[in-house]
RNA sequence: GGGCGAUUAGCUCAGUGGUAGAGCACUGCCUUCACACGGCAGGGGUCGUUGGUUCAAUCCCAACAUCGCCUACCA
């Protein structure tokens, strides 16, 4: 065999950066991460939460990725049938902003170059830049399955698009209607509810007073946004506001505008907020709008879709910005006498999650979901355990937003994403449609362009944007449809493109090929777990619910695992602002996939956000370069010509390690099943590191030491390599890089002989009979024993270069027999000269004494250290076991413990009661021959 | 305003109705033939506060405090 001679090569430290490339590549070769669709094996599948394709990855991918890939390739060991769907998102307005920055540097804009044309340079950008975060996916060791690969503006994935919006709007869950929406005066487009993000601001309350028409008095009310005012068109009250009884019915003077508004009754009025009245903006207010709604109030619009002031804020003020208009409005109402007061006032100001710009409420026609039909099936789902959320906990958040879901606005008056599949009749509605190209921004309608010579296509190739009035009538149509009223074709698609979270919706299905019936649909589909963080519960996995139930006519998936955010070690989110990012490219760089991975496995406790700090990597870096020595040391015992025995070991120790190794992967396995990736990590590390070679690898040196035994030698080979082995295995989930460098270096045998890579090599199954108590109990009696000695040694600092005599007292015969078995391994890890074992062993005059159950230890210490130490050593022991006695005691003295406690409780409070009494006894004699040593 | 979570060793975090654990950091000794990215040994906690339930509470319950997050038509 050749390994041996490899070994010589092995250097001292573990270098990732050669092994990560090898293996990923070898990997991607050998066609391991690719799920067959026609497989007989169970299957276990996962969609990968699709990142923007202008994003790069950060510390949140790396642990949503890293926990995927455990469970991937845990189950792929387990023998299922393991997908792992990825792909990216189109990231509609992220995206557009990235590519209409770039034209801004190039000194042009979307608008010159056209909708067409702009597309065009988008997919341009994708090709160039959208596979980073792929690439770096793959540097965190992600086996997905690539070949599958998908985007959500593929043409599968648009055409399922296209076939969810059609049957949505034909059985009326999708409808086209003015509505007051968010709207970013940046981005020019309508956001969802949930695109929008409340910032607590410190701004003003306003009082201003509207005079009552016909009386000298006034009703005040109170406003944070003044600049509103000029839209007003009434003044609201509480019906039960006893302050205000006289004024109902009322008409006020509204300042400025200067104009009569109605106070109107509405039960919405918060009596103790403010004044108790309210100003109505039914044009810019969500609140103003339903009320105006429900008292046929009109709409005056006052700001346009830039956030500017329009004509019909009145002269002075048209065409100033909205910040502006308020420091003008505020000033006039002063200099005016009708602002009562400015007080300082906190409030959730929304901003747009994509630019930051704050956002503006407006009336506009747009495109909903009518969504709370669609929310009840999912609520069920949920309610019935279809889906199961780990943490459960964030059942909560998801009925709690469920269950007060508003119909979510899907249209974006944007260029880049799926353009909704709705189309109208330009020769019957062409006077309503309202045409705006670059050079004539002022619009045009349809007709009006026809009759001035321009043909259909003319038209279509110079719109920049148009307006189609609500009364014309869409017809929805995955293809371009004849008009059904004139059977005419000179149709125009509506502008808007869909919400980005309207596709990934659907990405559970619709990356498996829907609405074709592939065979990877019906292997695939449901998919058994969901990886993502709760910001994205509502945006997506909410949703993907709603539409995998909708359209799937089951869940998209069973378990729901909501993983914590990474922060910074001080707790701060991490950002680049901020400039606290820990960047997972650098640390792969500086520590190796492995460390990271292991990092962020061992943190992800449930519920709590991670502090990740660099120290901690490195500390797992550590880790690796352990498991790379201990693996060192295997192969440097191991002779040239091996062969495994079969495993019938009937030494202590080879039982103990195996004992040990089977209890831990069945831990590992029960962690793995609960999603307990902090558990199953820790507990591997532990194995690893503090068992295997701290009392393992040691244990065996002896043995490994003493060529006469080939037999006994032999096994003690086996045994090693297969605990390493099996480890190895354990660990791959979470380490894949460093498991298969050691694992290929390896001999291998039985089945293994057989297996290429150890990714494809199956997962450790417990032996349950190799789980034995009594083993690991006896093993603990003589690693207790060495412990004890070696405390002696370092507490008195006898130096390990000196060699010393050790004496055990035993209680009893059988005792001494079984210590005195086990000598040689006493003698090596205590660095003894001689040990002696025995019931009748005299305590010689100055020795140091170890006080263990059932046993006491002896360390001649003549001429090594003086009494002094020694007598403080032992008081101070004595000193803490009085404590524990005292304790104790009282638990005992307590008649109502010793009575309601159960027995077992009491039992072993007693037998500890014993224990600590005979160790203090012992102790407490030991000080005496000192003491009488001394005099 | 509503909801959720956190508070345990210097730091970051596990954990359990029956005398508190890990990693890092710290202290001492050690260049022992796998590993100084190491070994051996050690120090360190009234488990946020106050009540309650219980034989027994760090754990269960209630209030409070501090911090964090989510959510909301307080204009």
């Amino acid at each position: 065999m050749f390994y041996c001679e490899m070994t010589q090569e092995l250097s001292k430290t573990y270098e990732p950066k050669d092994v990560e490339n090898k293996w990923y590549s070898f990997w991607l070769e050998k066609g391991f991460f690719h799920a067959d669709e026609n497989s007989d094996k169970k299957p276990y599948t996962i969609v990968i939460p699709p990142p923007n394709i202008t994003g790069s990855l950060h510390m949140g991918h790396a642990l949503n990725n890293t926990l995927q890939d455990i469970l991937i390739r845990w189950k792929r060991m387990s023998g299922y049938n393991a997908l792992w769907m990825p792909g990216t998102d189109h990231a509609g307005i992220a995206t557009q902003n990235v590519v209409e920055k770039q034209l801004s540097n190039e000194g042009t804009n979307r608008h010159a170059i056209g909708r067409d044309k702009f597309i065009e340079r988008v997919w341009k950008w994708r090709e160039e830049s959208g596979g980073t975060i792929i690439r770096q996916l793959k540097r965190l060791g992600s086996s997905c399955d690539w070949d599958r690969e998908r985007f959500t503006m593929d043409e599968g994935l648009s055409e399922a698009v296209k076939e969810v919006f059609v049957r949505l709007y034909n059985e009326g869950l999708i409808y086209r209607d003015n509505y007051i929406i968010n709207w970013c005066p940046r981005c020019h487009t309508a956001l969802s509810d949930l695109e929008v993000d409340s910032v607590d601001t410190t701004g003003a309350l306003y009082h201003i007073r509207y005079p009552i028409i016909g009386s000298k008095d006034a009703v005040v009310v109170a406003t944070t946004r003044p600049e509103t005012m000029l839209g007003d068109t009434a003044v609201a009250i509480n019906p039960d506001d006893k302050r205000y009884k006289n004024v109902k019915g009322k008409k006020l003077f509204l300042p400025i505008a200067n104009k009569e508004i109605p106070v109107i009754e509405d039960a919405v009025v918060d009596m103790e907020f403010g004044t108790g009245a309210v100003k109505v903006t039914p044009a810019h207010d969500p609140a103003d709008f339903e009320m105006g709604k429900r008292h046929n109030l009109s709409q005056i619009v006052v700001i346009d879709d830039s956030g500017n002031m329009t004509a019909e804020a009145g002269g002075k003020y048209k065409g100033m910005k909205r910040e502006e208009c308020r420091k003008e409005i505020v000033k006039q109402l002063e200099e005016e006498g009708y602002l009562i007061k400015k007080e300082a006032h906190q409030h959730a100001v929304g901003h747009c999650y994509r630019c930051r710009a704050i956002v503006e409420p407006l009336v506009k026609l747009q495109w909903f979901v009518k969504i709370k039909p669609l929310a009840e099936e999912a609520i069920k789902a949920v309610e019935d355990e279809k889906i199961r959320f780990i943490p459960k906990g964030w059942e909560n958040t998801y009925f709690e937003w469920m269950r007060n879901i508003k119909d979510w606005c899907i249209s974006r008056q944007i260029w880049w994403g799926h353009q909704i599949p709705a189309w109208y009749c330009c020769d019957c509605f062409g006077d309503k449609i309202t045409i705006f190209s670059h050079d004539k921004p002022s619009g045009t309608s349809y007709t009006a362009l026809r009759k001035s010579g321009k043909t259909h296509e003319e038209i279509l190739g110079s719109v920049d944007r148009c307006i189609i009035d609500k009364s014309v009538e869409p017809i929805v149509s995955k293809g371009k449809p004849k008009c059904p009223k004139c059977n005419g074709s000179n149709m125009i698609q509506e502008p808007d493109v869909l919400d980005t979270w309207f596709s990934s919706a659907l990405w559970p299905f619709s990356t498996l090929g829907w609405p074709q019936k592939t065979k990877e649909l019906s292997a695939f589909y449901p998919t058994d777990t969901l990886v993502t963080g709760f910001d994205i519960i509502f945006f997506w996995v909410a949703r993907m619910i709603m539409m995998g139930l909708k359209f799937m006519n089951d869940a998209p998936f069973k378990d729901v695992y909501i993983h914590a955010l990474v922060r910074d070690a001080e707790g701060q989110k991490m950002s680049k602002s901020k400039g606290n990012v820990i960047d997972p490219l650098i640390m792969i760089d500086k520590y190796g996939a492995d460390a990271l991975r292991f990092t962020l496995s061992a943190m992800a406790s449930p519920g709590r956000d991670i502090k990740l700090s660099e120290e901690r990597i490195e500390g797992y870096r550590n880790f690796c370069n352990k498991l790379w020595n201990a693996s060192r040391f295997a192969m440097m015992n191991i002779d040239k010509d091996f062969k495994a025995k079969t495993i019938d070991s009937q030494n202590l120790f080879d039982k103990w390690i195996l004992s040990r190794l089977n209890r831990l992967t069945k831990d590992t396995t029960e962690a793995l099943k609960g999603y307990r990736f902090d558990e199953a990590a820790n507990g591997v590390y532990q194995f690893i590191w503090h068992e295997f070679c701290d009392w393992y690898l040691e244990l065996i040196k002896p043995v490994l030491n003493k060529k006469e035994d080939a037999d006994k030698v032999a096994m003690t080979q086996t045994v090693l390599i297969h605990v390493l082995e099996s480890s190895l295995r354990l660990l791959h989930p979470f380490m894949p890089f460093i498991t298969e460098e050691i694992w290929q270096r390896l001999p291998r045998f039985g089945e293994a002989a057989s297996i290429s890579s150890i990714m494809t090599a199956p997962f450790p199954v417990v032996g349950d009979k190799l789980i034995d108590n009594r083993i690991e109990d006896e093993a603990r009696l003589l690693q207790d024993a060495i412990s004890s000695v070696r405390n002696i040694r370092g507490e008195m600092n006898i130096k390990p270069s000196v060699e010393i005599d050790v004496l055990f007292k035993t209680a009893d015969e059988n005792r001494a027999d079984f210590f005195k078995e086990y000598t040689d391994y006493i003698k090596f890890l205590t660095r003894a000269k001689g040990v002696k074992i025995g019931t009748d062993i005299e305590k010689p005059k100055m020795s140091a004494t170890g006080i263990l159950k059932d046993m006491e230890v002896y360390i001649p210490i003549e001429g090594l250290v003086d009494f002094a130490e020694e007598l403080s050593r032992l008081q101070k022991e004595a000193e803490k076991i009085k404590k524990e006695i005292e304790f104790v005691n009282k638990k005992l003295g307590n008649q109502d413990f010793v009575d309601k406690a159960p027995e077992a409780v009491v039992i072993k409070e007693k037998e500890m009661y014993k224990e600590f009494a005979e160790k203090l006894s012992k102790i407490e004699s030991g000080i005496r021959k000192i003491e009488a040593l001394k005099t």
